[in-house]
This record gives structure tokens, C-alpha cells and sequence, in this order.
DNA sequence: CAGTGGTCTAGACCACTGC
DNA sequence: CAGTGGTCTAGACCACTGA
């Protein structure tokens, strides 16, 4: 046995996505008609045709690459990708996460932000956060979480975390938009920032990403960590989680060149 | 029908290993004796058993979330994951993307590095490619590719695309390596970096990248576009593919924490 | 050799979509 | 209603692993 039959469709399949025969959009042959279609692979006699559960099993390998979509009583689709750039190097080290930086940038590459839900819960660090701020596992840290959508679609989740003590006796704690934008509060509260460190992982989504940011099968996320800090200490974490097939980070780093 | 039974194994399944319940490097029960464990799901009476495959659509479904890996002959096991942090700032914008770099990184962080096998090829540029170096799609480019291993397993595609008129009579057309750094090489033929641009996505791994960095079904890639700049042009355009689940991108930016 | 996962078949019934 | 994908079963044979 060469190689497994569900595997030699996916590889034909993919190989007429790569090359364009079947184009974004256009829909796959049926369940039915693939294992018609393919049947000579069986090495059977001249009614050759393969069992539904393999041609399923091929689908399932483009799925999972993210290079077809399959639509419940209507068919199997070349996925379709459009991607958003968010810059997330900035001058000075102070950059904005508010919701009008949001809005600008979106607009500007032509397409329509929303942003939903600001929410503001109080919570115990997580190991991950408490590392990054720089406090103990379970201190109480202010969580300001939002989810964001470009043209109609959800496309990121954010959750800020703050420690209790820089958080406390600021407009941080109301459950609102800060009209200034939270590093503006932050600074009034005399704790400027002056830079901030990223990190940025991909993997695959939790059951409740998937379901959030509406991710087909096979679309994974990028999670990107940024811990914003004053001369003194770090003074905000915040985690982002971009749908995985619609964005690209980027950062400017030194001098500009001549654009 | 509330929710699929396949779902409802991986569902319970996923939670046994958020909880720790499985932890990583941990044998899953085998296929049959998941048919027996979960049987009692199938709402039937009381000999209940699951179907074989229907066991298998649960665990392809962790699989496919980068949560378990399948040994042939062996068994399903709780993934382990250790990660590998990249610096991708740096001072004065002009970084190193040499070989002695990479070692001095990796071994910093107590691993094992290993590069394999320069490569050097002249290609025509493809539209990607061609954007970014602000050259014409079809100019000839010299490329020069790298595979890099930490802890003897890949890690990392690196390839670099120089514009044909730059590189032409440096050392960058011979496929060794250089050893005072092509970054110092392009400064001595009056290319001086001043600058980088970097661009992030993840994505699903292609056929090829898969078997090369001997990932498993359910592991994206992080892909790194960067693209550097002398003050009048860009000057070298490199593409890092990295192993999904084994790398943290990190960027520094603005002034430094007090640490 | 026994036990594991990998591949494949044949057929059933269900749920969703759009004409 | 016909056609699509979604779920599930029962059973077969193969390939790999390790004792």
C-alpha cells in the first residue's frame, strides 16, 4: 500500500486549490460524486467507487488545513481569506490600545470596526498573569475585556489585566470607555509608560474561541501578550487573540526607509 | 439530539486534560476501551459500546486541537509542550539573523542548537516576494535557505531573497556561510541596514512544512516575513516558517522596565 | 505474539438547504 | 422534495510496537 487512499484525494484536491483549477469560493464536488470520482484509486474493478467514510476522511485533512469550508446542506467551499495588518510597534513605547486607535486603523485599510461588550470583572492572577506583572499568584488584578469585529465579523478578543493597586481610585474600575484612552488615565495616576514587551504565540483555538471568532475547523489563532510598563514596574498585561486566518501583525523596528 | 457523541468524548476528554486529570506525556485509554468507557453516552441499554469510529472522530478531534498525538502501535498521549522564545527586536534596528546569533540564543536558554544545510539558489521573484523588495514579479533574486534544529528537532525554514544587483560580487553568491554575518557583508558593498520591517501569521502547516518540522495533525506555523532596509531600499527579504508549538515570538519596544 | 492505532467498506438515519 | 453534509454502527484487515 503506497499511501492511503483519503490521503491521495486530499493531496489531488489540494493540489487543483493550489493551482487555482478550483478557485476561492467555488464549491467541491459532493460526498457522492468525490467517490465516483476517485474510485479508480481503489485498484478495483471497472465499477470502482470509494466508501463515503474515505472521501469524508480526505475532506477532513483539507478542513483541518484550513483550505475548504463545508456548509451544512449545501455543499463543501474553497475557503475565501482577506487579512487585516495591525502595526503593533509604535514611537515612543506608548502605544494605544483604546477603542478610537482601533477604529482609525481599521478605517484607514478601508474597512468598518465595531467593538463590543467593555466589560470589567475583578479577578485572582493566574500564574501567567502574575508572572508577567511582576505580582503573586492570586492577587486580586482588574480585568477590562472587550471583543472586537471588522466588517460584521468577530475578530478579536482582548482582556487587560491591571494589579489591584494601580487600578485602584482610577476610572479603570468603571465598567466604561475612558473618553482619554487608559494610558492617558494611567499617566494621571503617575504611572506613564515608557515601553512594553510582546509575545506572540499560535496555536489552535479553545472550544469557546472557535465558537466566538466563528473559526471553521483548521483555523488556528495567534495570541499575542503585552506587558506595558512605567520606568518602574510593569503596569499592564494585555492578551489579544486574533482570529488567525484574517491577521497580520506587524512592527516597524529602527530607522523608516524611504517610502 | 443535544450534541454529537464523538463531541461529548472530546469534550470530556479535554476537560480530563485541562483539569490535569490527564496530564502531558500521560497514555489516553486505547480506542476499544474508550468504546466502553463512553458507552454508557448511547442512551442504549446496558451493554452499551461506542463505535470504533466514533471514538476515533473524538480523538481527531484533540488531535486536530494540537492537545494529543497518536503513536502508531503505541497509543494516544497528552501532548507536551516546551517553548522556545525568539528576540525579534533589536537595538538600532539592525539585528542578526547569522548562524552565530542563533546560537548564542538558543544556547542562553539552555537548549541544543543546530543549523543544516545552506543552500543557495538564484530564482525568480514571486509576487510576494517582489512586493516586498519593491522589485518586479519575475527579477531574478538570489536565495539563500537554512534549516535550523533545537534539541535535535527542526525547528525552523529560513529563506533569504537579495535583490540580484545587490548581491551581485558579494559573498552572498556562494553557498557558505559567511563568517563576519551577511548583515556586516551588505554594509561593506554600501547596503547599510538601518531598519526592519516584520509581518506575523500563523497558519496550517503546508504538506511539505509538515514533514520537515515533523509536526503533528493540529500544529500551525508561525510565519515570519522580514523585510530590511538600507535608508534608500530594501536590501533582503527573509521568511522564517517555525514549528507552531515550540515558538514564542518577542519583541522589546520602547524603553526598557526597570528589571 | 498481543495490543495498539491506521485504513477501508457498506449501509443506515438524521439535519439542513433551497427549489 | 431532492441533494447536501453530519452522525453512527459493525466489522474487516493491515502496520507498527514492545514484551
Amino acid at each position: 500500500m503506497a499511501e492511503a487512499l483519503y490521503r491521495q484525494v486530499a493531496a489531488d484536491l489540494r493540489a487543483k486549490i493550489n493551482t487555482g483549477e478550483l478557485p476561492p469560493g467555488i464549491q467541491l464536488p459532493s460526498e457522492s460524486a468525490l467517490e465516483r470520482l476517485y474510485g479508480h484509486l481503489s485498484g478495483s474493478r471497472g465499477d470502482a467507487k470509494l466508501s463515503r467514510n474515505t472521501v469524508r476522511l480526505a475532506i477532513a485533512i483539507l478542513q483541518n488545513e484550513g483550505l475548504v469550508e463545508a456548509r451544512h446542506g449545501r455543499g463543501t467551499f474553497v475557503r475565501e481569506r482577506v487579512t487585516f495588518t495591525v502595526l503593533a510597534s509604535a514611537e515612543e513605547g506608548v502605544e494605544v490600545t483604546d477603542r478610537d486607535a482601533f477604529v482609525a486603523a481599521v478605517s484607514v485599510q478601508g474597512r468598518k470596526p465595531e467593538q463590543l461588550g467593555l466589560r470589567m470583572e475583578i479577578r485572582t492572577a493566574s500564574p501567567e498573569v502574575a508572572e508577567r506583572l511582576r505580582i503573586e499568584e492570586g492577587d486580586t488584578v482588574v480585568v477590562r475585556s472587550m471583543n472586537r469585529l471588522i466588517d460584521g465579523r468577530p475578530w478579536s478578543i482582548q482582556e487587560s489585566f491591571y494589579p489591584m493597586d494601580i487600578a485602584a481610585g482610577t476610572l479603570l474600575m468603571s465598567p466604561q470607555n475612558i473618553e482619554h484612552g487608559t494610558v492617558t488615565e494611567l499617566r494621571r495616576h503617575g504611572h506613564g509608560q515608557v515601553g512594553y514587551r510582546d509575545e506572540i504565540v499560535c496555536r489552535m483555538p479553545t472550544q469557546a474561541e472557535a465558537v466566538f471568532l466563528g473559526l471553521g475547523a483548521g483555523v488556528p489563532v495567534l495570541e499575542l501578550f503585552r506587558t506595558a510598563h512605567s520606568p518602574d514596574r510593569p503596569i499592564r498585561l494585555t492578551i489579544n487573540v486574533y482570529a488567525g486566518d484574517s491577521t497580520q501583525l506587524a512592527y516597524n523596528i529602527g530607522e523608516p526607509g524611504n517610502e
